[in-house]
DNA sequence: CCCTAAACGAGACGGTACGTCTTGTCTTGCT
DNA sequence: AGCAAGACAAGACGTACCGTCTCGTTTAGGG
């Protein structure tokens, strides 16, 4: 059970966030298509194999400079909805958070990379869910599960499929450049969702 | 408009159909990332200016063997919502369509590869979407659009939003490796939305 | 005996005398141990696949670059003894030419280069002893034996022998640093060898 | 707790044989080309900076481990010629144990591994020569002088070329693949050297 | 019925990036 | 304090593709 020690010179901790964070850079700078392994190292001034020492393909380095990059610069830092009773209003709150850190003009092309990364392998995709969407729409749907228990919300809405709808909104959105608009389209949209989801009238 | 004659050799038709086959396979054997000109020309049994000189780049090449083979193996061809007169029917014949062609297992790595195209390069995204998702989804939104005008739905909604929603939600679910449960999430969310864009209910 | 048509773009012969300068020239400026591909490439101005494309290894290479800069650059351009009749002065003057060229500053570098493929890589060895050495040595073993058959050296002598130890005297004075010295040696070896191979005096 | 403990040293000495042993056995198994610092300190089961400490190139390590092996495993460990009063026989002798260690199967590889480090690097080629070849020539060329002070040779003989063409007559079988070959040659060479050799027949 | 122009397959071109390997140095923790 | 372990910056290895450019060979109109 004890900590198993490491023998020989442990891994530069700054070379990781140096790593992390010229990855993002060229990923502003020229896009996922054109980011390569060699361009990182270099921008960071670190041999190739440090690079691989830590990440063994362009997708694991993506998703890692991605999440550190929207963790370190998200207002809030936490990416769950709040829960203060109010269902409206808390996902409404959520869903503001949420497209404006989407469509900030500097984080599409980190979002547009991570579309691209699972796309493109469907084992980066897995890492990808588990570390970055997963935990988002688990949150989500997990609120609006706790809407429909307290009867905010009626109970037999299928919260997946909403949740889904949400978030592939955003991402269709940035898909077809139409960043832009989504904020105005995302309020839309949850009146839309909330009107539907609202509990039926009771039959008394 | 006299037509314009070309001299020489006119390019061999066979030869573009070949190609696209062989994308198409090269696609659904290793996914977009390990799909190179190269082993296209290879497979065709083609010289790659013969394929460059009809497709300027990956993406390009992507977008049309995509759309060549739906187009082909999708069963009415007819990618646009009907317009029977009920709203409710002809956009969940739609969906269901919509939903079984995009989640079919020989269909989504194609639509992967689509995605990865769009996410990687603007001027490919830009493409990709005047032929194949712009046209769909200005099909569904005017669907949507003639339905609000006869007061089928609220005549108020957010018809873009709507589209958004149901063509994203499929995306999501494609790209986080859902697509099994994709249809029946895909229903669940148009009963949610219905809800919630029928029209108020009169109040005099 | 029709000629076998290369299909495709032919390969560049400009190509093939730059990329054997370079070689040249920094075999010269840095050595064997130094020389790579890479560099290769790079002075020429060329990709690296159009130097493997031509020559799999650093050995090969470099005997192709060796032997097309001593052809280039030898006086009579034939490394072969000459044939006047008489034996003592033919041999003496391809062994003062071949001291010249082999122990000439500009060329010692090219010399040992050779000496370090052919003692890293048997294959290369092979190559490099059939196209530069090899011959080399069967010219002069044969002018022996013609000297032997025309009774002007001793009939039973192991001219093989004789070639190894004429070779292999300026090889060793290279390797030790002593090139400077070699045509010295050279000479006063020659006229030991000559003396222990005239032939025995008439007993009659 | 009250002793003062020494610390470690437990390997010094016998990591440095260790070292050589390894260096040895690589370089019988892949050549010099294919030996590595990495390998050899893999294989000895050893730090990398413990065999830089000692040895501050490969063609260092080479010649020590190489000098190394011959000392242990030649009969009479002494490679100078006898000095019986006899010169024929001392130089034969000597002659006879040189090509047999030389060209024994198990030597080769040492032998050419020597060769490629000097033909390489001019700096090893210096340190090789001064603890291994340099030695061998002096003694062979300090006996051939005796002996011409003795009157069992021509005086007016050059000892040195005679000693580099001996030495170089070795060393060219060695390169060009006719190790197997030398004893034999080695033998004639010296029966025609010994014949030019011979002090000139008095005259009175 | 040749002439000419374009497309054809093949494959070499100058390049970029890949992922791995080795070099020689530097830091750890263990002994 | 010396060791093994192993990370580090650097850079070469040999391969795969990129997109372009010859080649010599079809394959068609148009003269």
């Amino acid at each position: 059970m004890g900590e198993v020690r490491r023998r020989g010179r442990p891994r530069s901790a700054t070379a990781d966030q140096a790593i992390l964070e010229a990855t993002r850079e060229l990923l502003v700078e020229n896009g996922y298509a054109r980011l390569s392994m060699e361009g990182v190292a270099a921008r960071t001034g670190v041999g190739k194999p440090t690079v691989y020492r830590r990440w063994r393909s362009k997708g694991a380095l993506v998703a890692d400079a991605v999440r550190d990059g929207l963790l370190s610069t998200t207002p809030g830092r936490d990416l769950a909805p709040p829960n203060t009773g109010n269902a409206e209003q808390d996902l409404r709150a959520w869903l503001h958070r949420y497209t404006l850190v989407a469509t900030d003009p500097r984080n599409v092309p980190l979002a547009l990379a991570l579309t691209a990364a699972a796309a493109e392998n469907p084992h980066d995709a897995e890492v990808l869910y588990q570390q970055l969407t997963g935990p988002q729409h688990a949150a989500l749907v997990e609120r609006l599960r706790s809407a429909a228990d307290s009867g905010q919300l009626r109970a037999d809405a299928d919260v997946e499929a909403v949740a889904d709808a949400v978030i592939g909104a955003v991402l269709f959105q940035l898909l077809t450049g139409n960043a832009a608009a989504s904020p105005q389209r995302a309020d839309a949209l949850f009146d839309i969702l909330l009107a539907g989801l609202r509990p039926a009238p009771s039959r008394n």
